[in-house]
DNA sequence: GAAAAACTATGTACACCATACGTAAGAGTG
DNA sequence: CACTCTTACGTATGGTGTACATAGTTTTTC
């Protein structure tokens, strides 16, 4: 067996391929009519249009106009599939800017980053088996790192710092995509935090119920765009650049 | 209106009774020997010992010793037992601590949360498609949120805050599983690195290279014992609460 | 040129999944 | 007793990812 990628091969080094070069095009059988991007881009369209739970393999076949198996010629698994998506659909962060306001910076990328999300909100639904280490998303980090070293971290501090940025950005849009795509237009959405209302016995949640009651007497939350921070976030990311600014203005570290 | 159970009733309205009352055990038939409970533990008991992936209803019901249908009279969907696994997981809180020490026992909060990930590292990979509404997470939130308080935020500030924190330790929890859990044995765990760094070019990625070089030079990680906070996530909410500490401080507000 | 090798697309088949439906038996109530 | 409700089970359906063998097509090699 000549196993040109020795068969099996490295399952990371094969992924990482995959990921970062696309599919060498095999050099001497038929011109393949399929590929590797237009996979990824029908199964994007798939996600997009009726979620992450209807996208299956015979799914993207079928809107490319091929048969189930023929995507295996050029996507090992599916599992492979949804890690190329999500880097896929990540796309091209913004550009980076060459500021010295670094706390405005990271809130602007932190918006992008959110609106990425509201657009394509299976991403967040994609279970990852590991650290992503897809090229478009190293390059989102690559950018928020850089701001982040303009505010004073040292490399380890601003890796650290980039990926709890990272988690917020991630938890709040979770928390979102849940809320708005939760109900289809049944109840009345105040329904379910009236139900819930009803649940948070005082006694038990001394402190969520008081937050709880102060929360939704001014409960207006506004059309979110969808391209801007919600408050909640902002504060949380603002906090936590104040918290970093200190940090970095401290003689003794 | 009463409606006990008004036919089907609300999903949401199934869901809370069953994650808050348990089963309400019918008057009229033979005595269940089957209990919720009993499910929700076997269930708990497969994933930590085979992870989730291989949970299947078929599985819980042999682990107890029951068909496969028999599950369905007592929890009404594969959804709603992970959802009562995650709270049943999440077990109780650690005891709130009557402190001054706010910051202190915020990342003392955050530590038994980060333990309990390592714990049950399952969980977080449970697809969760609303907020969080069970007794037992319900209390976490409450026992965090008393701590913010003490910090001196306002109530939304303090839920924004909280949630905030719940993704940091979220997401480094989800970091922290991918990578031990990833390889299992095969190949010197530096080979993923080291294949990645080739592929970090400093011409694409500067900031990123430059960071991982120095991170990669003095790389010991310790043996994490698995309660106590990673460095990583210890700075960032240590930054947080520094940010907030000012916040609460300042004048203006 | 011809032959061989390599690669693509397809069809079939399998194991497994969640779960809808129908049936039988048991326990409680009148 | 008869009646009703509930539980537990067996069967069945439509879905999933993907292994495997096959047939067709193009490029390389002799």
């Amino acid at each position: 067996m000549s196993t040109t990628h020795s068969g099996k091969g490295s399952d990371l080094e094969r992924r990482l391929a995959l990921l970062w070069i696309g599919h060498t095009p095999g050099q001497r059988g038929p011109n393949a009519q399929l590929t590797v991007d237009a996979i990824v881009r029908a199964a994007i369209r798939v996600a997009d249009a009726n979620g992450l739970e209807t996208l299956s393999m015979q799914r993207v076949a079928a809107e490319l106009g091929y048969s189930t198996m023929s995507i295996y010629n050029h996507v090992p698994s599916k599992d492979l599939l949804l890690e190329l998506m999500a880097d896929a659909a990540a796309g091209e962060p913004p550009p980076s800017e060459d500021t010295q306001d670094w706390k405005g910076a990271v809130l602007r990328w932190a918006g992008h980053l959110w609106a990425t999300f509201q657009l394509h909100p299976w991403i967040l639904r994609i279970p990852l088996d590991h650290a992503p280490i897809g090229p478009n998303q190293l390059t989102w980090l690559d950018r928020l790192l850089r701001h982040l070293l303009v505010g004073g971290l040292a490399g380890s501090e601003a890796m650290a710092a980039g990926l709890h940025l990272i988690s917020a950005v991630r938890g709040a849009a979770q928390v979102s995509a849940d809320l708005t795509g939760g109900h289809r237009t049944e109840e009345p959405p105040g329904q379910a935090a009236r139900l819930l209302a009803e649940l948070i016995d005082p006694r038990r949640f001394p402190v969520l119920a008081a937050v709880n009651a102060a929360a939704s007497s001014h409960e207006e939350n506004g059309t979110d765009g969808g391209h801007d921070l919600p408050a909640d976030l902002t504060f949380g990311i603002g906090r936590f650049l104040d918290g970093i600014e200190v940090w970095a203005g401290s003689p003794k570290r």
